[in-house]
DNA sequence: ATGAAAGCGCTAACAT
DNA sequence: ATGTTAGCGCTTTCAT
C-alpha cells in the first residue's frame, strides 16, 4: 500500500485515487466518468460509479477549479437587500444556478463608496468567478470596468456596454407603465404625480422616462411639481409624498418608481387622514409580495423576477460557453428582454371629483 | 526565459513566481509575506509587498484551499427569504465574514424535502465550507445529521446538540415575550390570542412556550382557542386571524409568532372592519423593517438581528479556529445568548370596554 | 531568515 | 478506449 492511500485510509476522505483503486481503473478513467467526456466504455463507467457510491466520493472543487480554470461559480451583486424584491430575485437566480451545477457569490451589502466596490470586486476576482450578474439596476460603472479588464463576462440590466464579454436585460417598462397611466386616465384622472428613484440608477431613470412619455401619449398634463425625487426606500415614499400634500394644486394619483416607495406612500397618506383609494390613487412597481397585503393592497406594475433571473442566467451561460469554444469569436446573444404589466389591486379608483 | 514566465507574460495574469522574480526572492518568501508567518525580514518583505502592489497580485484561493485544506467560505442556510428577517440576517453575516476574509455560501431556498436537503449538503461539501451557520430556527435535523458526520463545525439557533462540533445560540425571547405581555396587560387587556408558527421549528415552539408562561404568571387565563395555528407566512397570518374572528368570546389582543404573521393579521383585521388598535391589538415579533410602516405601525418584540448575526460568526470562527489549534481538546464557548426587548408603537391600546 | 522541492486532488495532453 | 504523466498556484516541510 502507498504512502497516497494509507493516507486516504486514515482521514477517511475518498479521493479520486481512491475510487480508481476500487474500480480498477486508472484516475484518468473515474475523471472522465464524471466529467461525461469521450466514451468510456459501459463497463468501466458502471465499476466507477459503483464506487463514487460505495465511497461517497465527490470531486474537490478546488482542485478542479484549479487546474481546468474554471470555477463554476458565478457572481450576483444586488443594492439594499431590504427590499424584498432582491432576495426574491437572488432566491431565482440561485436556483436556477445550482441547477445547473453553478454556485453563488452574493454581495447583498450597499454599495456606497469606493472601498466598497474594491471589496466586491476583490472577492469576486479572488474566487474566480466565471461570470457577474449586476442586477443594482444601474450605476456602479466602476465594478463595471474593473470587472471587464478582467475579462469577466458580466450581464446588465438597463445598460448597454460596447463590449462584447458585456450583455444587457432590457425591462420593457414602457408596457406596464403604459397601462397603469392608461388604467389612471381611464378611472377618470387627469392630474397624476410620479414618484422617482435615485437619479443614479440607470432603471429608475428609463421608468421615469416611460411615465413621461405614457402620459404625453395620453394626452395629461404633468405638472413639474409632481414629479418628486424619492430613493426607492419606504422611508423616501412617505418623504416624497409628504412634499406632494403640500402642493396647492394636488394630484388625484401617484405613480411610484417602486413598492418601497408606494408603500412609504400609503402610510403617509394614512398619517395625513387621506383615503386611498377614495382620495388618492396609488400605482407601484415590482410586486413585490408585500403589495397583496399593504391596506389596501396594492395596484402595481409587475416585473418578472423570475424572467429576470433567467435571463440574467442564461446571459452569462452563453458568454461562459462562448468562451470555452473553439469559434470564440461567434457572435452570441447579448441582449435579453423582460417583461411587465400591470397588476390591478384596490389602491386606486376614480377620483372624488 | 522559461516556459513558465512566458505563460504568465502572455494571459497578464501575476502569480506568486511573478512576485517573486519582480522582489527577486523565493516564492517561498512571497507566501510567508502574504501570510504574515515567521518573520521575514522587514527588508524583504517590503520587496514582496512592493512587488504585489504593483503587479496587482492576489493569491489563488483554489490554490491556496487545495493544498492548505481551508476554504475561507462559511455556510448559511435560512428558511424562506421572503421573510425580510433573513436577508437581513443574511447581509449582517456577509458584513462581518466578509471583514475577516470568509466567503459566504448561501442557501435561500425552502426546504421541503430530502433531495433539497441532499443538495445543500452537497454544495457545501463539496466547496468546502468551514462551518455553517443553520438559521432556520429549527427542524432539519437531517441537515445537521450529515454535516456533523462530516466534521463541519455547526451553529444552530435555539437547539442544543451534545456534540463538541455544534455551537448553539440560544434567544431570549422570554424577557421580549413577558414585555410584550405586560404591557397588554397593563392596557388593561384579559382576552389575549397567540398566532404561533409551525410546530416543527424550534423558534416557534420556543416563542409559544414564553407565551404560555408570561401570560401563566401575569395571571391571564388563556382559552385553549385563542392559540391558533399559522406558519410564518403573510397567508397564514390572515387565516389564523379569520379563525380567530369567528370565536364567540373573541380576544382583545393577538401576539404573532412573528412579524410576517402579524402583517397578515393587519389585514385580516381590515377586512372585517375591526380598527386596530381600538378594537384589536396586535403585537408581533422579529421587528422587521417594515413594521414601521404597517397601518397601523406595530407593535413588535424585536430581535437583535445583528448580534445574532455576529454570534453566529463568533461560535463558527472559534470552532475552526480550535480545530486548527494544536490544543485541540481544549474547551471552547459553545453556547450564545441574543435579546430581545419590545417596541411599542400603534397597534396596541386599552381594549375597546 | 531564506530557498528548494514535494505535493494538495484534479484535468488534459499525450501515449498506447 | 484506457492509462501515464505533467502540471494548475500555492503552502509547507526540510535544508541551508
Amino acid at each position: 500500500m502507498s504512502p497516497r492511500s494509507s493516507r486516504n485510509a486514515s482521514t477517511g476522505k475518498p479521493d479520486i485515487r481512491t475510487v480508481a483503486s476500487l474500480a480498477r481503473v486508472s484516475i484518468a478513467t473515474v475523471s472522465r466518468t464524471i466529467n461525461g467526456s469521450s466514451a468510456v466504455s459501459e463497463k468501466l463507467s458502471k465499476r466507477v460509479w459503483k464506487a463514487i457510491e460505495q465511497l461517497n466520493y465527490f470531486p474537490n472543487t478546488h482542485a478542479r477549479s484549479l487546474v481546468s480554470g474554471r470555477s463554476r461559480i458565478l457572481g450576483i451583486v444586488v443594492e439594499n437587500i431590504t427590499n424584498p424584491f432582491f432576495p426574491e430575485l437572488i432566491a431565482s437566480f440561485e436556483e436556477i444556478a445550482v441547477a445547473h451545477g453553478y454556485e453563488l457569490l452574493v454581495s447583498s451589502g450597499n454599495i456606497q463608496n469606493a472601498a466598497q466596490i474594491e471589496t466586491i470586486v476583490r472577492r469576486m476576482l479572488e474566487r474566480k468567478v466565471e461570470g457577474v450578474a449586476v442586477l443594482t439596476f444601474g450605476s456602479e460603472e466602476s465594478v463595471l470596468d474593473q470587472l471587464v479588464t478582467h475579462g469577466i463576462p458580466l450581464v446588465l440590466a438597463e445598460f448597454e456596454v460596447n463590449n462584447p464579454r458585456v450583455s444587457t436585460i432590457l425591462i420593457d417598462y414602457a408596457t406596464g407603465m403604459r397601462e397603469a397611466v392608461e388604467h389612471l386616465v381611464g378611472l377618470g384622472h387627469k392630474k397624476v404625480a410620479y414618484l422617482a428613484g435615485p437619479h443614479t440608477l440607470h432603471s429608475a431613470e428609463t421608468r421615469l422616462h416611460c411615465f413621461e412619455s405614457s402620459t404625453a401619449a395620453c394626452g395629461l398634463k404633468i405638472r413639474r411639481e409632481w414629479i418628486v425625487d424619492a430613493d426607492h426606500t419606504l422611508k423616501g415614499g412617505e418623504a416624497g409624498m409628504q412634499r406632494l400634500l403640500q402642493l396647492e394644486d394636488r394630484p388625484t394619483a401617484v405613480i411610484c418608481s417602486n413598492d418601497m416607495t408606494a408603500i412609504g406612500v400609503l402610510h403617509a397618506a394614512h398619517l395625513a387622514q387621506l383615503r386611498v383609494p377614495e382620495e388618492l390613487s396609488v400605482v407601484g412597481l415590482d410586486d413585490i409580495a408585500f403589495t397583496e397585503f399593504t391596506l389596501p393592497p396594492l395596484t402595481t406594475i409587475g416585473l418578472a423576477r423570475h424572467d429576470l433571473a433567467r435571463a440574467a442566467f442564461d446571459a452569462l451561460r452563453i458568454q461562459v460557453e462562448a468562451g470555452s469554444q473553439p469559434g470564440e469569436f461567434a457572435p452570441i446573444q447579448r441582449s435579453f428582454e423582460v417583461s411587465t404589466a400591470l397588476v390591478v389591486r384596490q389602491s386606486t379608483a376614480a377620483p372624488k371629483s
